[in-house]
DNA sequence: CGGGAATTTGACACTCCTCAACACACGTGG
DNA sequence: CCACGTGTGTTGAGGAGTGTCAAATTCCCG
């Protein structure tokens, strides 16, 4: 890993920022999006920020994480290593997804920050008792399950039979629709779309490898499909022709 | 589709059977395994048994479902189907799944049983209003589709970065371990697995082609990995070599 | 300006898909 | 009873799409 230009303790835990829940940007997607005054106040009072850097961990495969949190800025990936060294990224955390597996201490998959991220984390035990006694913070819960739930299930549509260049498109789409939604608007053609990861994550993302992610960027660029500003960013000139190159029929979110 | 044997009605609704909740051999996997006994008559009231056979829809895509149901026997997929023909699916179901998307009254994606299937069907609006008001339900409820998430996660890592034989493999073990889970047993050398389905649907489950799983199948017959005695049934000789030829690394229902 | 990482591009190999033929089981009807 | 059709599965030949390996290029930051 490359050397990082600031050398802040890692995993900080930022004590400074201890906003008011009331006031948070983020909480209208979170798990606590449902809580009247009284229930945010107990969250506030078991919650610590915590800080990462591009690549750092949040929570390894396997391990006991201490922790649940929101995601407050920034990306993080959930992704599973095969022995040999193969990585499946199996979802994307944007502000308001929930970081940790609720109710089984070890999660099955590794969280990594992918770009600078700050994460609203609970003391597990704690928040899976608020959860058993707040009928608020469990149902939104459930909802957020079933929503990932079948996000999950579409982008196992997108693996098993999307090819290459459609996998692309897919998930401009999904980086271009998952930055709007925090600001509450809609795709419009010419829109700059931000790629807040590397080709390899985009790769492991994808099913694919960083030389035919690579390409199909170029083969797009040529196309028409997208205009290519610099690695991260690029432009959607007509946002039907994406989801037409995307395979159409998927709303990915 | 082929003209069946005995011309029942489709989704005939099954009045006889209405066997108390109680009694019922697959509860404990189901989302009324936590409810106590007044918990269940209320659901007995609300349900019915739904029969189908090998082939019939249980749900459309997008059709407004009138219930929500629990698989009582056989085995049906759930499926997504691009416009231009390819079929993913994405999720298996097997006794004491869920079928059906609660909270939302139109699925983005379509049931098929692929065996004979029973089905313990609730009306939604009544079923998703005792969700609401009995935390034992509501709570089963998350438990289920947490743990279907990590599935859908796994399936993922198949799906993106396992090749043709390793899918299969994978997915013997899948069909033995689910099968094995309703009896409460261990899988264990030399046990027999009965594939529940098609070549097509297990191509489309894997993200393959028939042509594909066939050659799959029978490389992995002159390799000593299965034995196969007819196209539906095989022996699984040593259990370890099965997992390693799948990629190890996984525990996938 | 220099060094290292990330990205792009190229050449080639290989897996898996496509298209096609064939085998087999099953039911139907002569 | 056997010929026939249909659905399902298997096998073969060839090709398209991605992966692999290697080199060139660009970007980033000191």
């Amino acid at each position: 890993m490359r050397v990082l230009a600031h050398p802040a303790a890692p995993s900080a835990i930022d004590l400074r920022a201890r906003a008011h829940c009331v006031d948070c940007a983020i909480r209208q997607h979170a798990v606590c999006s449902h809580c009247d005054v009284d229930e945010l106040e107990f969250l506030s009072a078991i919650k610590t920020y915590r800080n990462y850097r591009p690549g750092e961990p949040i929570l390894a495969m396997g391990e006991r994480a201490p922790f649940l949190g929101t995601m407050v800025e920034g990306v993080a990936s959930m992704s599973r290593l095969l022995p040999d060294g193969r990585r499946q990224v199996v979802g994307l955390l944007f502000p308001g997804d929930l970081v940790g597996r609720p109710f089984s201490p070890v999660s099955p998959f590794e969280y990594v920050a992918v770009t600078e991220a700050r994460l609203c984390a609970f003391d597990r035990p704690q928040f899976e008792a608020a959860l058993r006694a707040t009928p608020s913070l469990e149902r939104r819960l459930l909802e957020m399950t079933l929503d990932e739930l079948d996000s999950a299930r579409e982008w196992m549509v997108l693996l098993g039979r999307k090819s290459a260049q459609e996998k692309m498109c897919s998930f401009f789409a999904l980086a271009a629709r998952r930055a709007l939604r925090l600001e509450k608007r809609d795709p419009i053609d010419g829109m700059l779309v931000v790629l807040p990861m590397s080709r390899e994550d985009m790769a492991d993302f994808l099913g694919l490898t960083i030389e035919t992610v690579s390409r199909q960027i170029s083969a797009l660029k040529k196309s028409g499909v997208i205009e290519l500003i610099d690695a991260r960013h690029l432009l959607i000139p007509s946002w039907s022709d994406l989801l037409d190159a995307g395979g159409g029929d998927i709303e990915l979110y």
